[in-house]
DNA sequence: TATCGTTATGTAACCGGTTACATGACATTG
DNA sequence: CAATGTCATGTAACCGGTTACATAACGATA
């Protein structure tokens, strides 16, 4: 592998003028720029990218911290991102939180030891006053997505989540519902408070009363949104729709249903969150408030090339969410009631 | 932050003694050793990753190209090689293929760049030709994911394709179907070519006549499953069952079967191929052949390892997959006969 | 006690770039 | 024509590690 000093050998120059036209940002006359240009492809010649990031203290890497590397949600925040830093030449290290605070640690460890020049971080666990330390402690940019920590709005990309738990419920009581289930998200969970208090904003604004009765705490997974209903059957709730706090737990519920011989939308509307992949896929199709993801992975993307390489994109921080309308839910009829 | 001569002054001790407290290797008195790491963590010492390959020409990571971020498919393969390669104290570096194949070179060409130890190819599009000619070029070692190139076997991690094809097909067999059709995915790729080759051989081995009629070339898309089912249509093809490429084509398939009011499996069985997660959460349940991509992931993770940073995993290269029955296929009754 | 071997530690060259500063060629001006 | 300014290019220090080789200290042996 050839090196600069080769090259400038070849070429009959200094290194610092092969350095200079490699990085294209000082004058160097057009024939010694072209002398250079010849050398360098002659040899094949590739700048180290040790060595400049050793001179320069700049790794040209953004580095990400997932939950999980599977699953529909990151898979597309991924891709996204990279497509927008791999745009500009840079890279892009992704590790996994693996849905535990020490790993979320060790992850973020990880890519600072790797002198990241900003991270991306999508942290399930951590407190915000931990992040808030880090922040403070390290010199790298961070960048938060799905995640509002007020003391640090300019580096967020976050959603209106209360808009989205008051849409969802709102578009069950346009179709006629008023007694409403929610299962929330774990509630030490920003996301999963707001989601609950769009869900009573929204009922204030029909003026349906809170019953407390109908609130279930969740977990975000699957099996979580079964044992919720199984939580809200014993308490004999009585609902005609429900709102999930994700569609993980959405789906869950709609198997409890089934498997408790009621059906969806028939005997109980219900709405999710998030319009993962999977939404469009299951019977019957999921209603659910969407999530704009591909544009969190972007824009965080923009956000950390800003902050970390000194670009300027413009950088949407907040989003609002859609409702996406399936299968799931139905008009309530004049002459249906309370269902189970 | 701290660089080494900060801590050998600190500990009073010369810059390679501290080196070799760091990496361990070298025999230090234990008294020496001690003030070293005393000094270390005073100053919060990191070692500069960028300095150290520098110096040592190896990068301690290993980069992987996949088809895309997002999808079933990709991420528990990362998932999993992520974990064994994390173990170990390495970095996975992911950029995605994009499905082009001039975005898969482009890929290539950026964890080359970086200096990956290994790289770990996951190529739908690249041929076996310009393969073997960049592992020839190439000093990195290069591991290939679910592909087989016959002379780099020692390289390769891959599924017995031909054994996939003929197991999904036996599976229809043995619930009494003869009339058997097949959507392949693109015939340029060995793999669709090898899962057709499986459904011939099962056909054989039971003495079923094979029908190309029944045959139609897909392109392991949804959109393309519907098609290929289409072109069945038109040719009006017979048959009672149906194996598709991969589990998005099925996906396609029962759709479209759907709009024209067949039932599955009713009217039609249909079995798919990969096991993706939406599989189970689809109506009805997918049949399938089940692919081990959390192995691929760890095995093709290990190999890495092995081939880049000299370790010695005992690594698996072949697997044998295996067949998920669930909701898609039935027996065929005595009385049913040929459908659309 | 002189000699030798062993072993922990130190010295300094090196990895391959970047960049502040020095240099020298040439044009401009009085 | 000397003085000055401009600008392309060269020189060399530096980034922060690793490691071959030199060195010194010490114990063993004759």
């Amino acid at each position: 592998m050839a090196t600069i000093r080769e090259v400038s050998k070849r070429a009959g120059v200094s290194i610092a003028t092969v350095s200079r036209v490699v990085n294209g940002n000082q004058k160097v006359v057009e024939a010694t720029r072209q002398k250079v240009l010849k050398a360098m492809s002659e040899l094949g010649y590739e700048p180290n990218s040790f060595a400049r990031s050793l001179a320069t203290n700049k790794s040209e890497t953004i580095g990400m911290v997932v939950g999980e590397l599977a699953g529909p949600f990151f898979g597309e925040m991924m891709q996204f991102a990279e497509r927008v830093i791999r745009d500009e030449g840079k890279h892009l290290i992704i590790t996994s939180g693996h849905a535990s605070l020490a790993e979320e640690r060790d992850a973020i460890e990880f890519l600072l030891k790797r002198r990241c020049d900003a991270l991306i971080l999508h942290l399930d666990l951590m407190p915000d006053a931990e992040i808030l330390k880090r922040v403070d402690d390290e010199s790298t940019p961070i960048i938060l997505v799905n995640r509002l920590v007020p003391e640090l709005a300019g580096q967020c990309i976050y959603l209106d989540n209360e808009a989205g738990g008051c849409l969802a419920t709102q578009h069950l009581i346009e179709r006629g519902h008023r007694r409403i289930a929610c299962i929330t998200g774990p509630l030490y969970k920003s996301d999963a408070r707001d989601r609950l208090t769009g869900y009573r904003n929204a009922l204030k604004m029909a003026d349906i009363p809170f019953d407390d009765q109908l609130v279930v705490e969740g977990d975000y997974l699957e099996q979580g949104g079964e044992a919720a209903l199984e939580r809200l059957f014993r308490r004999d709730a009585r609902f005609t729709g429900l709102v999930a706090g994700n569609d993980l737990m959405a789906i869950g519920v709609i198997k409890a249903l089934r498997r408790n011989g009621l059906k969806v939308p028939d005997d109980c509307s219900v709405v999710g969150y998030d319009d993962v992949v999977m939404a469009g896929y299951i019977e019957p199709g999921l209603t659910t408030v969407r999530v704009p993801i591909e544009q969190f992975g972007a824009e965080a993307g923009r956000l950390a090339l800003n902050l970390g390489e000194g670009l300027s994109f413009k950088v949407q921080h907040l989003f609002q969410p859609t409702l996406i309308e399936r299968a799931s839910t139905r008009f309530l009829d004049a002459n249906d009631d309370e269902s189970s």
